[in-house]
DNA sequence: TCTTAATTTGACCACCCGGTCAATTTACAT
DNA sequence: ATGTAAATTGACCGGGTGGTCAAATTAAGA
């Protein structure tokens, strides 16, 4: 058992809550253990006590978000099998909506791992999204085909890409907007969505 | 005239090299002002007399990777005028290629821009690249639409969303792949892309 | 050649960083 | 209450940052 895990729990989220917060706001680079120690109201040696490294406290807060993501993933996914491509899709990209609505924090992180690759193990960590896009994206578009509702000369490699593309893409300007007090229509995305890939991948 | 201005074309090109090669490599706070005037061969006096603060020489080089882009992309729109939207859709995706081909660096900052909105006055610069986007993508779209190639009810501003999401993420992944040594299908995508687009679209 | 102005230099500044560790406080068993 | 082990602290370290400026160098005109 390690130091921290030994902590009580209000203490353990409070510094939780305080990397989160940090690693939100700056980039890995710029993002200050100083600040997530006073943040957190605890001392920088027993920062580095509970976390050898910043990079380890980074990895900690990798695995929560990356967790959250698949949690709502793979709840989607299991609360849809057997629901047409279309009907699928859009309730994917409800559950982003939703997952960026609750946890508006782990969404930025999420994104600026996507996006810049920001982050130590870059390689390793890119890897292992690309993969779990691979495997999610490519089950649901496989679904798609054997089902009929997708042209089965589809590239699926390349349909992958595409999803993942707007759908990544569309959240993130999602989450954006949502932090600047505007609001996307959503129901009109999700349609336009939708439609965009049925038709494209028909 | 300000003193870089003044200064010889062979010292200018030293400090532009220095410059992009840093800001492309590194993200805006992490570059450093150090390596870039050791890389130029020039004291540090003498480039903060040339640039008053780091943020000036950013946007020195900013302006000179957005000349290039949008040089390319005036190019290719001129030529292809009185095209079809899929003969038009894949030239554009080629003169990204051929940017990235000739410009790889401006290319690394082009997209650190895009992806992670790296820079100061990021508010400014984004607004700038979004206007750039639609201005562009909404003219191609529109052609294609008076040409009664794609369907007169497209949501315009998601058909450039969604054009602009998937273009942007092929090109930086083919920049990508380039830079590690890899090589992507061109054709194969051009196809793969156009395709979506005129049956997504229509 | 001498004078003056423009250019270039790099030591230096204040500040912040991730990380360390001797010293202190806390918790607990006897 | 006392002794001991565990947890916590924050001053401190080496190093890097963007930026400054008095002094040295160079260029140019008379």
């Amino acid at each position: 058992m390690n130091p921290f895990e030994r902590l009580s729990i209000e203490k353990q989220t409070r510094i939780v809550n305080a990397s989160v917060s940090e690693f939100a706001e700056k980039d890995y680079e710029t993002a200050s253990m100083n600040v997530v120690v006073n943040q957190a109201g605890i001392s920088k040696g027993s920062l580095f006590n509970y976390f050898k490294t910043k990079s380890t406290l980074y990895d900690y807060v990798y695995a929560l978000t990356l967790g959250e993501v698949k949690a709502y993933l793979k709840d989607v996914r299991d609360s849809t099998t057997g629901l047409p491509f279309n009907e699928r899709l859009a309730q994917i990209i409800d559950s982003g909506v939703q997952f960026i609505t609750d946890h508006p924090r782990l969404a930025k992180i999420y994104f600026r791992l996507v996006y810049s690759g920001d982050s130590p193990n870059r390689k390793k960590i890119m890897t292992e999204l690309q993969l779990l896009s691979n495997d999610y994206l490519g089950e649901i578009i496989q679904d798609g085909i054997d089902r009929k509702e997708l042209n089965s000369n589809l590239i699926k490699g390349q349909a992958i890409f595409y999803l993942d593309a707007v759908l990544n893409h569309f959240l993130k300007e999602y989450h954006e907007a949502l932090s600047e007090g505007t609001q996307l229509d959503r129901i009109e995305w999700v349609n336009g969505i939708t439609d965009l890939f049925t038709k494209g991948f028909k």
